[in-house]
DNA sequence: AGTTTCTGGTTGCAACTTGAAACCTAGACT
DNA sequence: AGTCTAGGTTTCAAGTTGCAACCAGAAACT
């Protein structure tokens, strides 16, 4: 397959580029989503996100390729084959989620039908939150980016 | 511009195809990244990100028609524009963040230079965080999907 | 066994998107 | 005027997407 197109640059040093090169694909946050919401056959993707077959081929490969998903052929009818979220692809939910609220804050009204809840109260969970080290939740205007080496200092030097 | 993709079916509600519209493209998550990074002008997203020109043109115009950002010809110098985050662009803050962490902690050993830092005490911040109504931090195995018509209900006809 | 069906693919081809490089235009600069 | 600059468009080759048809191995039926 022609996997030529270049990683996308990073002058700036920082995960994002590594974390598209999977995830910035079409398609590939929609079976994440697809496979969180127990969706775990090549059939079922296919109905489900009414997706090219030959597409969807190829970003399940891709996705087991990187590590999100597992390939597991079924045991009991050998011509199945069952593709599972691992560890990795349950740790993209909170960018799975974000970007959702986010579409729900700002899209057309959807009444947003699965509803995620905390399995312990079964109340609809909060937004996903940027907290500082001591888990207080920081808003865009909290933030600062500064450089490696003056962690911790105020930068008086303006 | 050719806008005959379908819009990502979602026969499940929710808000991630509206956001993957935009932000699912090739680069919108590095024009963003570059925006919070203090970039405003075209030359600068060229140079910093090295896309091509075309390609820029037609996203910085997307991201401008999806509201993510603004477009400001600049008074003194009419040649120039600036590009500016909007609100709903600082609100993707989340997202692009978790992206990023997700990315840093899978990714190659790349000790990520401008370090996201809370501005009240200059320390690098947590993780990106799903939390409940009440604030607790929740896991991926904390999460349940239920039908909107059974919030609250523990799922007892199992 | 022989045929049919079902699952998960691959192949071929047309339409669309991407990227590199050249070109364009309004506004500054001298 | 003549040149430079910022922000785009245009052109064209190459890569990606999507539809539809085909394929192979494993059940299932007869």
């Amino acid at each position: 397959m022609g996997e030529l197109r270049e990683p996308l640059r990073e002058l700036t040093a920082c995960g994002l580029p590594e974390a598209l090169e999977v995830m910035g694909e079409r398609w590939s946050f929609m079976i994440l989503r697809a496979s969180f919401n127990s969706v775990y056959h090549f059939e079922d993707f296919l109905s489900e996100l009414g997706i090219a077959r030959n597409i969807l081929s190829n970003r399940l490969a891709k996705l087991v390729e990187h590590g999100i998903l597992d390939r597991l052929p079924c045991a009991e009818d050998r011509r199945r084959v069952e593709y599972r979220l691992t560890e990795k692809g349950m740790d993209l939910l909170p960018a799975m989620i974000a970007l959702r609220q986010w579409g729900q804050k700002y899209g057309v009204e959807v009444p947003e039908n699965p509803v995620l809840v905390d399995d312990r109260d079964r109340l609809p969970i909060g937004p996903v939150s940027i907290l500082s080290h001591d888990g207080r939740a920081l808003g865009p205007r909290d933030l600062n980016l500064v450089d490696r080496s003056r962690l911790g200092m105020k930068d008086d030097a303006a």
